[in-house]
DNA sequence: GCCCATAGTGTCAAAAAGGATACCGTAATG
DNA sequence: CATTACGGTATCCTTTTTGACACTATGGGC
């Protein structure tokens, strides 16, 4: 799916496309999901999405961020430290995410559905 | 996002992921959105949704068809007629589709929301 | 005879998304 | 002194996705 966010202002579908251009890109889902449970640094993503690579998760991170989903914080420390976490808007697709998960749990009947 | 949908069989995502795959691709929302109300043709389908073209729709469509959630009914008909329908497994991602559109309208105030 | 509608298909090409790899500066660790 | 961890960038390349456009068959209307 196209890219959307933060690029077209005058973005023309329906509610419905209109939010799935926030959450497409491959690993935003898992993000957004995995940040549901709490703050995470860039490394603990990338260690718990294992086949992002760090261009890919920069990426999809500052996409979430332009789109106000997430919230970056960064400590002036000297190793790096960066926090990553749900802003009130990313928090409220807490229904959607549950939403989608509930479906694939019921209807694509595998294993790793609560792993994520 | 990259088009998983009857391609790779192993997929590996987590149950959001898995889901997320078989909806994506920049017209299958709004096609399974407008096929909520009823049973449409496919040119009904091109002019509700002014901006695909005839590949991408056919595209689409036969995607969402091979992932089982929708029905394609030909009629052996000279002028052709062709009805796309939800499936069973289509319609259950009714709440997905509304939990996004809810979002949609909540947190993207715009105009358009209900034409979809 | 010509054009329209229906529901496509085929081919080509552009654009976008994603991946691989190398590199950056600093500080602690060995 | 070399290596590791951190949180990235920059560059290049491939794959995927999308779009433009032409073409098909058939039957009916004019």
């Amino acid at each position: 799916m196209p890219k959307v966010s933060s690029k077209v202002p005058g973005v023309q579908g329906c509610a419905v496309e209109r939010t799935l251009s926030l959450i497409d890109g491959k690993w935003k889902i898992v993000v957004l999901y995995k940040l549901l449970r709490g703050t995470l640094r860039f490394n603990e993503l990338r260690r718990l999405i294992p086949n992002v690579t760090q261009r890919m998760l920069t990426h999809q991170l500052r996409e979430l961020e332009a789109d106000g989903l997430i919230v970056r914080r960064v400590y002036a420390q000297v190793p790096p430290r960066v926090e990553y976490s749900l802003s009130a808007r990313g928090r409220s697709l807490e229904p959607v995410l549950m939403a989608m998960k509930q479906w694939g749990d019921t209807n694509l009947s595998s294993q790793g559905a609560q792993a994520a």
